[in-house]
DNA sequence: AATAAAAGTTAGACTAGTCTAACAAAATTA
DNA sequence: TAATTTTGTTAGACTAGTCTAACTTTTATT
């Protein structure tokens, strides 16, 4: 089917919800507020979404993607992450760059584009920011992942993501000398306000709850790195 | 100056037309014809780029692009010419599958990222079509090409370019087992209809005037190979 | 359970880009 | 030069996507 570039937006914003919300049922306003319209706007694109069966809902009850919405919506999300590796790898292109960048690729149209794209790039599971990339076929691999505040006082940890992809945050982590895939050794946490001190590379840092709440990390005991599913 | 996609195809249209016919008056009608849009829409936007100072016409006049319109074509057909050589270089796309693509590619609106392209592909002077890619300030390395109609019988020329960029004549071009650098030798060319035939890496072809009309060459006789300006 | 607040729906209006069809000007041809 | 054809312009209408503002339904609070 093929969907115009405001459309495919409503689908990979409901489904990025669905997603980051751990729930299937999406409300109005939240997909509103995601994309920065009046609700009346909203709900004119969900009638249209309904019509073409991508997506199911009540009057006044909460949003569904259709199988075939959530296809649509997946292809985005993969093209978009695709498109963020090419950017940080190829292009050497920092990691707090690509988003605006691939928010406009991934609207490009052509299966053929995407699959050889994913070639060049070797097949990646993951993005520069290490959200999972979609296979052809929508798979995804899952990491059980959890965030930096949870892990214990003297574990030792490996970043796999961040929650946050906003410029500032990235930014932030660079400076503190952290990126995928490094090591993160939770020296000590206050408990009055979860000021933690970590250790990467040999360089301690003491970052906020805020921080450590939008890093994902996988425990370093046991084989669960990247490729799990 | 920020345009719309179409605003930026009316401006692309308007700079290919005025260069293959080597002019830079334009005719309202061809402008609608190139777009594939009636006469009124094109006169709608052509008010819309003359506002805006792209353009520049009198009623019933011919138009003309002004210097910063013809910036911004320039740096469209830029964007164009680079993801064309990316397509076919890096993801080993054949030339006649690059320009649906790459149609929709130029209108990516980042100039860090076209700059990084260029630098990857290692600032080309000529997309696989052998079309000259403007640089970053819109400059052009211009070739002294003729068509392969205007070589000689018994003379050698090189191929640089195709006039006809559409899908059925590159696929020919590759039947016949040309491409662009290839030697080409004129074996003999009839009076009566012009049937050529001509020598590539050993192999005999006749083509006909359509054909030789629309291969570009440059003769081999002295250094005047690509890069040339 | 009644009321207030929050969330969702609808109607009417606007813009960009397109169309058709009537009209006007310019160019061609007889 | 007058008639005809071609080319360009204008007016009115349509669609997609957006808005505001009024209205309705649902949810939360007292």
């Amino acid at each position: 089917m093929l969907l115009s570039y405001t459309e495919e937006n409503y689908l990979k914003a409901l489904l990025k919800i669905s997603l980051s919300a751990d729930s299937s049922e999406i409300a109005a306003g939240d997909l509103a507020k995601a994309l920065s319209v009046k609700p009346g706007t909203a709900n004119d694109m969900l009638k249209k979404l309904k019509e073409k069966k991508l997506v199911d809902f009540e009057k006044y009850g909460k949003i569904r993607l259709t199988d075939s919405g959530r296809i649509s919506a997946l292809q985005i999300i993969r093209k978009h992450r695709l498109w963020e590796t090419f950017l940080c790898e190829k292009l050497d292109f920092e990691w707090d760059e690509v988003h605006e960048i691939a928010e406009q690729l991934e609207h490009i149209n052509s299966s053929k584009l995407v699959d050889k794209l994913d070639k060049f790039l070797n097949y990646p599971d993951f993005d520069p920011h290490g959200d999972p990339i979609p296979n052809s076929r929508g798979e995804i691999k899952y990491q059980h992942k959890k965030t930096l505040s949870e892990v214990l006082v003297g574990d030792t940890c490996t970043m796999v993501a961040v929650r946050d992809n906003s410029s500032a945050f990235l930014q932030y982590v660079v400076k503190v000398g952290l990126g995928i895939n490094n090591e993160i050794t939770v020296l000590s946490r206050q408990d009055y306000d979860a000021i933690t001190i970590i250790e990467v590379n040999g360089v301690k840092s003491s970052v906020s709850q805020k921080f450590t709440d939008n890093i994902y990390v996988v425990s370093n005991s046991g084989a669960n790195k990247h490729n799990c599913d």
